[in-house]
Parts: C-alpha cells; sequence; structure tokens
DNA sequence: CTGGTTGCAAACACTTTGCATGTCG
DNA sequence: CGACATGCAAAGTGTTTGCAACCAG
C-alpha cells in the first residue's frame, strides 16, 4: 500500500498484439512509440517520446500517433501543470487502474501515487519527502443539460 | 452545505484597497481586470477577461496583469483540460477558501464545488445531474531533495 | 491496389517579450 | 522627474493541418 511505481515495460510482440487489439496499423513507429511510453514509469510529454525514439519519425507523427492511441483508450492524458500534456499507459489489466501523481515544483520530478484517498494521499506524500504540498482535484463529467 | 457559488463583485474601491494592500499601482486596467475578474462567478480565460473589458486595454496588458496578480496571490490558476488556463479570486476572507470544480465535457460549463471530500465530491456532484464524472487529482510540491 | 500513415512545411492558438511611449505617484 | 505600465508588433511554445509521397494489409 501507499506508493509505488507500477513499470511494466512491453516487449515489442506485447506492443504489437496491443495495436492489433485495438485495430491500429502495427507500424514501426506506432510500435516504437508504445514501447517508448511503457518504458518509463513516468508520464512522458510529446517532445520526450520524441527524443527517447531519437526523432526516428517526425514530431507530427508522433502527435497524431498519442492523438490515436487516446482515442483508443491506450494512454491517458495528464495535466501537471506544464506547458505541455503528458501521456501515460493505462494498464488495462484487472479494472482500470486509477492512480495520480506528484510532481515537484522545483525540479519536476514525477512519482505516482496508488491510493485515492484524500487523507491517505496526503500522509503518502508526506511519506514521500514532499513539502509545501499543494493539490488540485477537478472533475469534468456531463452536465444535465448535455447529459442527454 | 454541499455546493454553493461564491459570488462577490467587488466595487472600484474594494478594488482599489485590494490593490493598494498589495503594492500594486492602481491604474485603470489593473483596476477593471480585478472587477471583472470578481464579477463573474466562475475561472475566467485571459481573453474572456479581455472581451469582458471590451479590449479597453491590449491582450498582453491583460497578461502582465495577471501575472503579477498571480504572484501577489490575488488569483488561483486552474487547468481545466482546456488549451488555455483559467483565473479565479482568491477569497483571502476567513483562510483561504478551498474549493474545486467541475466542468462539463460538453458545454463547458464551470460549477464550483465547496467541499473537500471525495465521498462528499461525488454525491455533490451527481446532485447537480452531472453523469459520465471523471476526475483529476494532482499534487505538487517540493520532493525531498529539492525541499532545501 | 487502396486507404491509412508519414515527413515536411505552414498554420494555429495561447503566451511572452522588446521597445518606444505614456502614466502614476 | 523617475519608475512602472501600456500598446503594438514580433517572437516563442506547443499543437494541428494540408499535401504529396509512402507503406501496410
Amino acid at each position: 500500500m501507499g506508493i509505488k511505481c507500477c513499470h511494466s515495460p512491453l516487449t515489442e510482440a506485447a506492443a504489437r498484439e496491443i495495436l492489433e487489439q485495438n485495430g491500429i496499423n502495427k507500424t514501426k513507429g506506432k510500435v516504437e512509440i508504445l514501447c517508448a511510453i511503457s518504458r518509463t514509469n513516468r508520464p512522458l510529454s510529446v517532445s520526450e517520446i520524441h527524443e527517447l525514439l531519437e526523432r526516428a519519425c517526425d514530431l507530427s507523427t508522433v502527435f497524431r500517433t498519442i492523438t490515436q492511441f487516446k482515442e483508443k483508450n491506450l494512454i491517458r492524458e495528464l495535466n501537471l501543470d506544464e506547458a505541455f500534456a503528458r501521456y501515460e499507459l493505462i494498464h488495462s489489466a484487472p479494472v482500470s487502474h486509477h492512480h495520480h501523481h506528484v510532481r515537484c515544483r522545483h525540479c519536476g520530478d514525477i512519482q505516482n501515487i496508488e491510493d485515492c484517498d484524500l487523507a491517505v494521499f496526503e500522509r503518502a506524500i508526506a511519506r514521500l519527502g514532499f513539502t509545501e504540498t499543494e493539490h488540485r482535484l477537478e472533475f469534468t463529467g456531463l452536465c444535465a443539460k448535455c447529459g442527454k
């Protein structure tokens, strides 16, 4: 319990299978992007992914692929108060693995938090050595009018 | 308890006093921007503020003023998964008035949530008629290394 | 073969900055 | 008067798009 980093790099074969299952063409770029995201245990920005691939494909291709992965719910987009978005794999494993993040305002380091309860959170974060903690909890949904 | 909109428009005099207390020059633009933010009960984007002022001052001035207000902790910056930031007044009243937001993924409507407890949240949001709710809880702070 | 995919360059949206001018205190 | 504030235009980011060449199925 508490804090744990979920780290599960995909083999190329596993990546190909995931793409297959989601009806996505298994091009070199897409396989590599999926592997790259699975290789890190922290959410990546598009340009970080681009650099991890050593620019093997164009930046716009990374953006397009990320968009596609997001639509297929392979990845989750995060907003950690930076000028850009970050993405992490959704481990479709048991149930959609719900967790959150702590990001250091100073060095930008990002760590995962596995529990989902405010009090537990605060304790877990303190245990990590974080100070001057702030949190931001935002909801989205369909309002009464829009929820058809 | 539950949901409530905190709405407290500032008179020009009150706005001037706040600026005074924070050592900010009381120029026409700054007074108007502060009033505009206090007049709405939902967080505003920079260009919404600009339009509310009927372009009485330049967009870059709004950006610069917002930056200054943020530094003085007069306003809070929010990130509601849009391509831009939103800002709302910090009611310095009793203690820093802590609350969150629900935003409709469809129409973009934003409402305030006053309580700060996940379970209460969920119920409150459901009571508002929101469906397909998602939330995002992110922390920032100084990690053990950076927290001097 | 044919539709999806890519690279490239250009376009976008939001935000920041440089500089000359204008205003507050 | 001097410091700060402003308008304007230009530059900077991160992201999106149009198009022709290309590749997977």
